[in-house]
DNA sequence: AAATCATTTAATCAAACGATTAAATTTAAT
DNA sequence: ATTAAATTTAATCGTTTGATTAAATGATTT
């Protein structure tokens, strides 16, 4: 039988531990979270992390596994959808927009974790599949000459990082351009509106509707 | 008298050290890098790390304050310059690829760092003269019609993340967009002029020279 | 060449760390 | 109520880690 047969007037402990986790390691990164941190921010002992989940690495692959799927998983619904291209990119924008000011350290710790272990990367996103129906519609468009011909990676960088970098930039910015979390709050807020307007400016070679 | 008498036939130990820290620093991060790497790394003891730099933190302040004050410098250099606008767009999407070609992992340990102590940054670049020229150089040319208005984070954060972020998200793009590192590099190369054109065509309303 | 200073070596310390265990306690099943 | 299973606790193990030390070696100066 499963391990709780109460309901949730609680998160069951296994639960717990593994959100606890995440917060843990997204602030963190995996070399400088310790077990016991872990087990503080959950409000268990450290036991109780091993018996759950064997060790810290195992519980890591768990947390950054699911973080990667959907980092990864949203921008494949989002590029392989039927959507005009203009559509694809207003949606990328403030999808993402809005989803990391909620969780505004999750794509450093993405970049980050990748970085120290990609192979990690490669086998995590092994079965999604890759944007290729974004890849398709650049080509078709490109060959009727609606939009400039480019590699389909000049179109994710530009596209992924004029949405992402701000978040993984902050606080080099805040000190650089000297501005409060306040204002930089409402810049993000604009991007919305302009990032898909830069790049549709840059992209269409004859304005779309 | 200086600890060095002899001329560098080969670097000072002292040197050795400190570039090996940068290294394995740059490569790792702070919390993953332990002083035995970087003894290795130096191809010294770990005594002798002591001897010159008297604690892993005091080693590390020193070389991310070095990457920190490189990467801001550049920077200031090319936006307080009295060249036209357009001019130091192109310059910093070429330097700055350039540069990071080279090295290629700095910036994503710049923006890590920086995330996981902040308080640090800011002691670090407080000398470091802001980008006001730039800025009044942006609202000059809004004044004057010639460029759309905007707050000047939008221009630093959209040229600094088109440069920048793909380095930082190299693994990740590799596999998701299932390139080789050569097709990458090819990219790379390509970005310097497509930068510029991108945020020229998105800023100015009417083309400049 | 004696004396002083710089540098390296090898050994070791205390603290922090991930992990494990046996036992206690709580919860569920019979 | 008794038994069995799930979960927590507190204690502890073996390593790793940053740091330090005393002594050995090397270089420079006087």
């Amino acid at each position: 039988m499963n391990a709780h047969s109460q309901v949730d007037e609680q998160q069951s402990t296994e639960e717990k531990i593994k959100q606890a986790a995440a917060r843990v390691f997204v602030r963190k990164g995996f070399a400088a979270t310790k077990t016991r941190d872990i087990a503080e921010e959950a409000g268990i002992n450290i036991a109780s992390l091993h018996y759950y989940y064997r060790s810290k690495d195992k519980l890591f692959e768990l947390v950054i596994g699911e973080a990667l799927r959907r980092f990864s998983k949203r921008m494949d619904e989002i590029f392989n959808s039927e959507s005009p291209l203009q559509d694809k990119i207003k949606s990328f924008a403030h999808s993402y927009i809005d989803f990391f000011k909620e969780n505004p350290l999750v794509p450093l710790f993405i970049m980050s974790e990748s970085q120290s272990n990609p192979e990690r990367v490669e086998k995590m996103l092994a079965d999604q599949k890759t944007v290729n129906k974004l890849e398709e519609q650049l080509r078709q468009l490109g060959d009727a000459g609606i939009i400039r011909k480019m590699h389909h990676s000049h179109f994710m960088m530009n596209l992924v990082g004029l949405t992402v970098f701000p978040f993984i930039s902050r606080p080099l910015m805040l000190t650089k351009l000297n501005m409060t979390d306040q204002e930089y709050d409402e810049v993000l807020e604009e991007r919305k509106k302009m990032i898909p307007e830069m790049i549709i400016k840059h992209l269409f070679l004859r304005t779309p509707d």
